[in-house]
DNA sequence: AACAGCTGCAACCGCGAGTTC
DNA sequence: AGAACTCGCGGTTGCAGCTGT
């Protein structure tokens, strides 16, 4: 309901905390604990609001607030829990005994979420995000100045040739976007760090899907931009003399050495089960015993597949058709050049 | 040495949920 | 019942220290 209003009170005290109210803050809240932090500035002598107060003390001031570097333990329970709580810093907090939140969120801002990134995952959707066809349009910048830079060159050929192929792809995947799924995908809920491959490979957003046609719209003099009619996309367009280049639907899991079980049930995803469920040594947990199992109410386990694991099988991402892209444009030195 | 840009972290701000009166 | 208040969360900002030029 109504907003807290101590903050707005003028005269009171901002910014870094001295090593002085720091003292008088731990020795009241030692002495008579902290009680209303609306009432403790004034009582401990502190001319702050109770919400810096707060702050200081559960964030730095607190006696079994871990500081240091995160462990690799650590890092990989935070990108566990974060592809499934998502921005929920408290509670994943929660699982991480001596670190705050506000830790926490820091060390994702500026260490994890770029680390994601580089690897080739949307830091939101923990999604893998480099595919050939979101790089589209970057991709057919590049060929277009390369050829613009270099109009001499024996390579303006395949330069040409290879750009086209591109928005070939392209298009041969937005038919396949278009067609009506015989596969519907798994519900978000059931989107884990294990099947960040197995949706990146045929999860195309509706945002993706609009970014990509576009990126194909403003190819302004590609040989088959202007014949791009919707949805009647098959008929005005043939592909027939380029390789078959088959869409992935479906994403056979190399990583699935410890979950058969689930395997045999569903082999395409990694599935988390809900709270009742839970196992006395939960899986999104380091080993430690002395870790706090997740609560039971409606807190998921995550099975043991981690996202490094399919960060590490990201180049079979989409199989066959990836083996075929491979071969087709890794061996471009422009390609070498942005990988 | 001086400057600019970048990075990491502590702290602030605004909001919503829960509690009290 | 509902206004007033407290608490906690998540996003954002400011700044000190670091790095590169």
């Amino acid at each position: 309901m109504g907003r807290s209003p101590c903050c707005d009170e003028s005269g009171l005290k901002k910014g870094p905390w001295t090593p002085e109210e720091d003292q008088i803050l731990v020795k009241y809240i030692q002495k008579h604990g902290h009680g209303s932090w609306r009432a403790l500035p004034k009582l401990a002598g502190l001319n702050r609001c109770g919400k810096s107060c707060r702050l200081r003390w559960t964030n730095y001031l607190r006696p079994d607030v871990k500081r240091g570097k995160f462990s690799q333990e650590e890092e990989q329970t935070i990108l566990n829990l974060h592809s499934v709580l998502g921005n929920k810093w408290s509670a994943i907090a929660s699982h991480l005994p001596g670190r705050t939140d506000n830790e926490i969120k820091n060390f994702w801002n500026t260490h994890l979420k770029k680390k994601l990134i580089q690897m080739g995952f949307d830091p939101v959707t923990h999604r893998p995000r480099t595919n050939i066809f979101s790089n589209l349009p970057h991709l057919i910048a590049l060929a277009n100045l390369k050829e613009l830079i270099d109009h001499h060159s024996v390579e303006e050929h395949a330069v040409r040739l290879q750009a086209e192929a591109v928005q070939m792809a392209g298009f041969q995947y937005l038919q396949y976007l278009l067609q009506p799924q015989s596969q519907p995908h798994p519900p978000a809920s059931v989107v884990t760090s294990s099947n960040y491959v197995a949706n990146g490979s045929s999860g195309f957003s509706d945002m993706e899907t609009s970014n990509l046609l576009n990126s194909l719209a403003s190819i302004n003099d590609g040989p088959v931009s202007s014949s791009l009619a919707l949805p009647g996309l098959s008929d005005s367009i043939s592909f027939s003399h380029l390789p078959d280049l088959q869409i992935p639907c479906s994403y056979q899991t190399p990583l699935s050495k410890n979950n058969s079980t689930d395997k045999a049930n569903h082999p395409e995803f990694t599935v988390f089960s809900q709270g009742a469920q839970n196992s006395p040594k939960s899986p999104w947990l380091p080993s430690s015993s002395s870790t706090p199992s997740p609560p039971s109410t409606g807190a998921p386990t995550l099975t043991q597949t981690t996202m490094w694991e399919a960060s590490s099988s990201s180049s079979s991402f989409g199989g066959e058709a990836s083996t075929i892209w491979q071969g087709l444009l890794l061996e471009d030195s422009l390609f070498k050049a942005i990988a």
